[in-house]
DNA sequence: CAAATAAGTGCAAACGGTTGTTCAAATTCT
DNA sequence: AGAATTTGAACAACCGTTTGCACTTATTTG
């Protein structure tokens, strides 16, 4: 209805200039003091606020940060936002939000949504199918620095925040071994993430370390959803010689996979064992946790990730960017007895 | 690095105007097939695209809807985001994401925080504690529209989407008098929420129906904290003569509420059933689900939240905005039986 | 007391587009 | 052929704010 009071209309009704009131809002010495205080209180009296689109768009500065994530209801995700949600509010930035439901397509639709709005940059965990990466290159062009964190591309040249899974992996193993379990089978997630290969490894790794023979067999693949999971979990427990203990890739998987367990008449953790990757929240109220869990900290990577991304627009505004640098921040997790 | 091509650049290398490319660009009737032509290959060459902050502050609409929910962490809310973000994307809007994290001062930041980016208007699901709606009246002298839903405030003269949970907690005292339980307790939430009185109404009307005696100490209280909760489940065992079953307002305090009584001795859903609000996908993993819940649409709340936003903001533009008509969307839910 | 300096404001361009209006050339009509 | 019309493109204003520069007074300074 009625316009918002703009610095024009204050301008003309105290007979100044634009420019005037812009500078005497602004604090600037060059304003005379009596002008200063009669702009502010008119400014004040008539509720005046700064335009921010006008002015994000003259400093082609949007103060806005594109989040995008696979999905919202998996809490490691809401977890994460909120880590980024927090250090964004802490430099005024905000945050414009996409899922990509794990879908390829809809990862580029979002992107390019954030795109055209201008974002000052972009913050991204890659949907699980992901391996093309042109809906990313194409925000360089744009001068949008982009930081992946958890999901992200095993691509050396570029921003990113992850856990090493590796060592935590190796150590997992042990902490079975030493329960005295030797068959030990895990469950493993799409080939494509950087997170499943560091997982196989340190799998194989603390297997072979235990002095153990290797077992394919005992290494299941699923793509995350329920039906896959189950489907691996069938295949484990189909083995004449089904495993002892049953390492998940997350805790969706490590539910799935226990709910599949039970149908089937397995007595979880006493028959089989399971632990998993990730410590969230809702973990102590499910039904049958996992012995351990390695905490991944998703909300300390995207705090992290926020943070990383501020300073590479700051570096950038100061004009200290340099093309061939590229932030890496690499956690290692440890391994936690759940806490039941 | 290097500025993004605009449209002027575009003009001078073809010498025409930037009207003129304007408008090719657009297909505007009046340019020339051959121009149109020229216009748009070079475009592309060029990489152009258009700068939606340009437009977007001409044409005073940012196509951003702030969204602003207490935490994404509940799922609850995570589902409401996803609702929310799917009606946006089909009409070509974004999100602007931000939390109160339950707190009124937060809240009203990151709504004051929204007002400064000018978004197009606002969808909210209050903090439990907020009871003052200045920074939301606010948003009316900035012509952004606010549409509540879940957590909606008494008022009348707002716009709102939310369940009607009177009569389906009749329903569930019924159900349970049913199953034959008499002593019937009821952990509440915050009083200043409407969800709290009709769910307290409903749990009234539920009880008289049954020409039970309302007694009061079989109802408690939870500001929703885990401590909280804690507390009104201790009260309620404490009792000369506990409750056969125990109506909680919410998953979360379902769950805190089950914990508590477990570790009391009390075996869950043979001592004392348990009955609840949202059916969360969650829910099926946890170790005690509740027997019945009511479905609060969580999805579905977000999606019609989000499309009554957008008719409102058609309106406007089509000058059919009545600044008295509110809109009232209000969903009548039912039990389910929990699927395990 | 003229000249240099400082203080206080205004002018105008710029950010990247859109759009109403104007203007010239080409075409059609009488 | 001259008038009327259509076609194609340029001009210019505008959105709200910032900012370099110029300009006018007043105040110092030599």
């Amino acid at each position: 209805m009625d316009k918002l009071p703009t610095i024009k209309e204050i301008a003309s009704k105290l007979n100044v200039s634009v420019s005037t009131v812009s500078r005497a809002l602004s604090n600037h010495p060059r304003i005379g003091i009596s002008t200063r205080e009669k702009v502010q209180a008119l400014a004040k009296e008539m509720g005046y606020e700064p335009n921010a689109q006008a002015i994000f768009f003259k400093q082609k500065k949007t103060y806005v940060i594109g989040v995008v994530i696979p999905s919202i209801r998996e809490e490691f995700f809401s977890q994460a936002i909120s880590g980024i949600e927090t250090a964004a509010i802490e430099h005024q930035y905000t945050i414009l939000f996409g899922q990509s439901y794990d879908d390829p397509e809809k990862e580029k639709a979002v992107v390019e949504a954030m795109k055209k709005q201008r974002v000052d940059g972009l913050i991204i965990s890659l949907s699980k199918q992901t391996n093309k990466y042109d809906h990313l290159d194409a925000l360089k062009k744009f001068n949008i620095p982009v930081v992946y964190f958890d999901r992200v591309p095993t691509l050396e040249n570029v921003h990113k925040v992850y856990c090493n899974l590796y060592k935590a992996t190796v150590e997992m193993v042990g902490w079975l071994f030493n329960k005295g379990y030797r068959k030990i089978a895990f469950i493993n997630g799409p080939d494509k993430l950087q997170a499943s290969k560091e997982r196989l490894n340190g799998y194989i790794e603390g297997v072979s370390k235990q002095k153990l023979k290797i077992d394919m067999q005992l290494v299941e693949k699923t793509d995350l959803s329920k039906e896959s999971t189950q489907a691996a979990m069938h295949k484990l427990l189909s083995l004449k010689n089904p495993p002892k203990a049953v390492i998940t890739f997350n805790e969706y998987v490590h539910m799935d996979a226990v709910q599949y367990a039970i149908k089937q008449g397995v007595r979880v953790n006493k028959d089989i064992v399971f632990v998993s990757y990730a410590n969230l929240p809702i973990t102590g109220y499910t039904a049958y946790p996992p012995l351990v869990s390695i905490e991944q900290y998703p909300y300390g990577q995207g705090e992290k990730a926020m943070q990383m991304l501020i300073k590479i627009l700051n570096k950038k505004e100061a004009g200290e960017e340099k093309e061939d640098v590229f932030y890496k921040e690499e956690l290692y997790p440890t391994l936690v007895a759940h806490t039941v």
